[in-house]
DNA sequence: ATTATTCTTGACATTATCGTCAAGATTGAC
DNA sequence: GTCAATCTTGACGATAATGTCAAGAATAAT
């Protein structure tokens, strides 16, 4: 190699990553992920061709973190105690920061109309993993619901995740996230 | 009154609902409502001030609609058939039109951070009232249920709904959504 | 050291949107 | 029919974003 690349990509994308997170796909700009990362625009077109090719890399490492967390967080002894705390680590991660950053996922996927095909491909992989991760943890309870309850309440238990999402940017706080959440759960775990 | 407006504005303010609805408030341009509505960028500006004017008169008329499609919906003989209907409304409401127009409501709220505090107010307000609706009509079945139970659960509901418009930005078919939708019926009104 | 390759930089052309404004058109009131 | 107020129209300037490119800088390999 030759010319060599004078920032460090990992750090970039990550930067990125926090860029979208914060302002979205759409409404982050080139110029705002040159600022961040302080790499120039000519640079990143230069190293990824345009704004969506950055996206897709951080989107990516954005869901590798998140659906190992969910996977940690559905680890739990019984079902209850699993959701629980999936339930606050999705919470965590959509509260924190100041201001907060929201559901990168969810907001993504409300731009679908204006997105790629691979964008809303991302969007729909991250969700389907997510749903197989909630149907084993509720598959592994004692076995008194079917598999195909476990499947139909795990789509149930994702799109809840994705009301939370939406309520936080309406304005709800964290507390308020979490005693829906925990109503949910009563509500599902008991009934369900 | 001399020179007098050249359009009517109740067709002006519907047709600028079905362009934000398909668009965003962000990505609908004013030469996007001047187009549909027929009705010069210069006349709209001169006669609303600008886009967000527009959208907060359009988002109005848009939410009297809902809350009263959703007030009626829910005023089923008991609860379980008050939350059919008033999913199916729900459902249909978002993924009628060709393609799916989703969920107005939503999507503004997603736009928070970019949005003014009068638009925000708006979604909040909305979101609010459909909790009361579902609230009253929780709390007028035989009352095995306590007044904040079904507070808790009515903001349950309203979050699962949030989920719903999610999941149907994502991709997911009106079946689909109608079948995730029962299942929470019957998880909520069986064991909630 | 020289070379060849790749990266960096800043400028450029393009397109889109916004909001404003002056000139002209329209119309109710007298 | 004239007047005055309001609306309409098209043009304008400002701003912002996109993507491209040529010239220069940096560096690994020889």
């Amino acid at each position: 190699m030759v010319g060599v690349r004078q920032f460090n990509e990992d750090e970039v994308i990550a930067t990125a990553l926090d860029v979208f997170w914060r302002k979205g796909l759409h409404d982050a700009t080139m110029q705002d992920l040159a600022e961040a990362t302080g790499v120039q625009r000519g640079s990143l077109y230069n190293a990824y061709g345009d704004k969506e090719a950055i996206f897709l890399r951080a989107f990516d490492q954005y869901a590798e973190q998140f659906l190992e967390a969910a996977g940690s967080a559905l680890a739990g002894a019984d079902t209850t105690t699993a959701l629980r705390s999936f339930f606050d680590m999705i919470i965590v991660n959509m509260t924190d920061g100041s201001p907060a950053r929201g559901c990168l996922t969810t907001r993504t996927a409300l731009d679908a109309a204006i997105s790629s095909t691979e964008v809303r491909q991302r969007v729909q992989d991250v969700l389907g993993r997510l749903e197989q991760l909630i149907g084993k943890a509720l598959g592994t309870a004692p076995g008194k619901r079917s598999a195909a309850d476990a499947s139909r309440l795990a789509r149930v238990i994702v799109t809840f995740t994705r009301g939370l999402a939406v309520m936080e940017r309406a304005g709800y706080s964290r507390k308020q996230l979490k005693e829906s959440a925990a109503t949910f759960i009563d509500a599902v775990a008991g009934g369900g």
